[in-house]
DNA sequence: AAAATATTTATTGTATACAAATTGTATTTT
DNA sequence: AAAATACAATTTGTATACAATAAATATTTT
């Protein structure tokens, strides 16, 4: 806490991110550029800079003269999603599993300690949140300027998919995240053993998991709803 | 030249864009901001929002309180490249036959015309600046906002590799120049019939003639020599 | 003279004031 | 009353002044 005072603008990175990926902002909300200067005691200049960033990583998307908003989630979100996810994220675990250093594979381990203490919490952002971080890590591990950025968005939506359709309620619901758990288990063993090959077909069969998840909430007819706020239209090109 | 009053901050963008693809800034040199905003009449405000974003998109990087600084080309660059380049895309070549507009195939194929007045006329760095257009709008056609920030961010390296290695001395080079003319002739037609296993195969074809490119200039044994300024480590976690 | 410390200079980061553009409201016109 | 215009309020963009940090130089100490 004390030294908020000259890293203001990293806190606020920070919690934005978080923010974002717990759906605690919304898709396709907008950011109030006062009101969170206010909020972190900090100017429009540095706060500006930190939405460019976000922008460019894919958490917000900027309007030139209309402000900026939580990047929003469309009715293609997830086909796009489950048509990129499978290969980018077998290649990252593949490279992750011949490229890892220990200090990471420490870091991962400790990770996965943090995401079963939300599961039996039953913290549902905490959840979210160390799963994420978790990826990030592989991401790392895998080490290639090339992927990580693709991934890297993979990785936002991913944690806002499961924020938006998972219900404690379900059973099936938390059976699969026993399952993603204890794939998490083998997927570090894949890495510590540099098995590639292991490490590839597990991130598959992760990816098929969540895909199950989603599956469960929604029919496939009803896939083509929108999933982020209510009724905003997301404009292309 | 009269608008640029009102969008100096767009002109500096797209024009640093193309100094750095084509290697009119280098590699890891740095970015002075008091002589950029002097050079683009800017103020610092607007200039360092500009900076995050090209940080966002991979074209510099940015260190706490060091300034900016041209992304780097270090020894792990090429393989990195040719390990993610041709997974990616292909993926992107195979959903841009299924997905691409008629306006977009229009665009493609004028760009195509000034490749090829660009190669006719020996000017390198058009060469270079309407190949990476061709592409980008290839990325645009995939339509998938997932495998474009990797997509794009490998375009960024393909242009600097390509000016990097490239004499119009050499023979087998400017041959290799008009079969890649060919290739994207090829592309432009599988696109148009929605072919997408020709196109994903021409993708692959057209990294392949890259790679035949580069090996033209080195041998399989310098490539762990660094390629951008001379001499700068990138510093890496 | 070499190393360590202090001082100066240059560069980067932030806050505030102002300009430009957009949005919302009131007024006028038909 | 509906549409169009003009006006006011809000929001976004830029410039400048100042603060904090890092780099360079000069000074002191051994």
């Amino acid at each position: 806490m004390k030294e908020d005072a000259r890293n203001r603008k990293g806190v606020m990175y920070e919690i934005l991110k978080k923010e974002i990926l717990t759906l605690v902002r919304r898709p396709g909300s907008d950011l109030d550029e006062t009101q969170l200067a206010e909020e972190f005691s900090l100017s429009r200049t540095p706060l500006r800079e930190v939405f460019r960033q976000l922008a460019g990583e894919g958490y917000v998307e900027l309007r030139e003269n209309r402000g900026a908003r939580i990047s929003d989630m469309s009715h293609t979100t997830l086909r796009d999603f489950f048509l990129a996810a499978p290969m980018i994220y077998g290649a990252v675990m593949r490279l992750a599993a011949r490229n890892a250093k220990p200090a990471q594979i420490d870091d991962l381990k400790a990770t996965q300690e943090l995401f079963k203490d939300a599961l039996h919490r039953g913290s549902n952002e905490d959840r979210a949140l160390f799963n994420n971080r978790f990826h990030e890590i592989t991401g790392d591990m895998a080490d290639n300027v090339y992927l990580l950025p693709s991934f890297n968005r993979l990785l936002i939506d991913h944690a806002r998919i499961g924020m938006t359709f998972y219900q404690p309620q379900d059973n099936q619901m938390a059976e699969n995240l026993t399952a993603a758990s204890a794939q998490h288990d083998a997927i570090i063993t894949a890495i510590e053993n540099r098995d590639e090959v292991s490490a590839a077909q597990l991130a598959t069969d992760h990816w098929n998991l969540s895909r199950n998840q989603i599956e469960l909430f929604v029919m496939p007819s009803q896939l083509d709803i929108p999933l982020g706020s209510p009724s905003t239209k997301a404009e292309r090109g």
